[in-house]
DNA sequence: ATATCGTTTGACCAAATCGTCAAACCATTT
DNA sequence: AAATGGTTTGACGATTTGGTCAAACGATAT
């Protein structure tokens, strides 16, 4: 079963359509306008509304979640590990709509608990990574959830939030783009330094 | 012109069905059953949707532009200059949702336009500052700008993505604001801990 | 008791919108 | 050229929803 090419028109007017009204405020004739194709025929692909929405929003889960449980303890030196780390998170919210997620998320928690209720009984995986450091006195002697969220936000908010940090950094959208490139490695310099004993 | 009690509850519900439905999913006969009136009560206070869903939007935006451009540079110690700034940051983020701003920007980007057009001919307060402070060999020689992104991520990302991060964590959503209490301090050690040289 | 005036509401309308369906379209095979 | 089967669409139905309005309600003044 290959993806047809109206199908693919179809996915990429909808992931359009989705991030900026989301699933209520989304219109199919909208859609299908996007799409250039008519309004039966997008539900000729796509039986409903909430069908063609869930694709959209598994797709994004799937990218989403895996950053929220990788972490491979191998011993060697955790530095490299943060800025690897750091640097796959931005790249996943360059391309994926994290805001998107969260609003959906908001309107039907139900969603949430189905994603996050196998992982639930073992331990957030970084958290464990940084006791083990701790312990082997190798960083700062802090509360290692603290990192965690620094991480994620440090990565996720400046794609998140770019309408206001682009105006409050006075700079043109392009601009802020090719900047949050050479930020990464910044945000991630950032990290070790607070890290470091 | 006092505001009566009813006018009150009206806010306070449009207030939680706006930040989870946005304008266009959000049903003026919801807003009507949470403030515990009929639909057409709600349309006697304020006259259309729009109407109401501006009252939210400009409540919460004038919350928040503030904390985009205030920084007095009176000579003092920086150090707690960025404490007090994070903490003030962290204030406003805990009862005004961003999310629900960030997203109705999206979907009618004119009105950040109408809010930001004042500001843009002054450079950035924040900016300018750390200039100074770099220029008087007090800080490390980074970009500012990161900076800035760093603090308002860190502060306004954990409220955003309460969902995934309390669920990452491996907490109660109670548990986690209580964190989140604790945690503003951490992250202004880790922004102070990278500024310093 | 009656009038006045701000508030509340059930009933209703017009427009928007999701989803359906039969007919048309078109490429490929027979 | 006729048949077949997948694709496309205009027109339509059923439902939802923002907004209106005349009538009812209730407190206060006369």
């Amino acid at each position: 079963m290959e993806t047809t090419d109206a199908e693919k028109r179809i996915l990429k007017a909808a992931r359009k359509v989705f991030e900026v009204d989301g699933l209520t405020g989304a219109r199919m004739q909208h859609i299908a306008d996007e799409a250039g194709i008519s309004k039966a025929s997008l539900h000729y692909y796509f039986r409903s509304k909430e069908k063609l929405f869930d694709k959209i929003f598994d797709e994004y889960m799937e990218r989403i979640i895996p950053l929220f449980s990788t972490w491979h303890d191998d011993g060697d030196d955790w530095q490299p590990k943060v800025r690897k780390f750091m640097h796959q998170l931005a790249d996943v919210f360059r391309e994926t709509s994290v805001l998107f997620l969260i609003q959906e998320m908001r309107r039907d928690p139900e969603k949430l608990e189905v994603q996050l209720a196998a992982k639930r009984k073992k331990p957030n995986a970084f958290v464990a990574y940084y006791q083990r450091l701790r312990k082997d006195g190798l960083v700062r002697d802090t509360d290692p959830r603290v990192f965690a969220l620094a991480m994620h936000g440090l990565c996720a908010y400046p794609y998140i939030n770019e309408p206001m940090m682009c105006g409050a950094l006075r700079m043109k959208p392009k601009e802020y783009l090719d900047f949050l490139g050479s930020y990464v490695e910044q945000a991630a310099e950032i990290v070790i330094l607070s890290m470091k004993k």
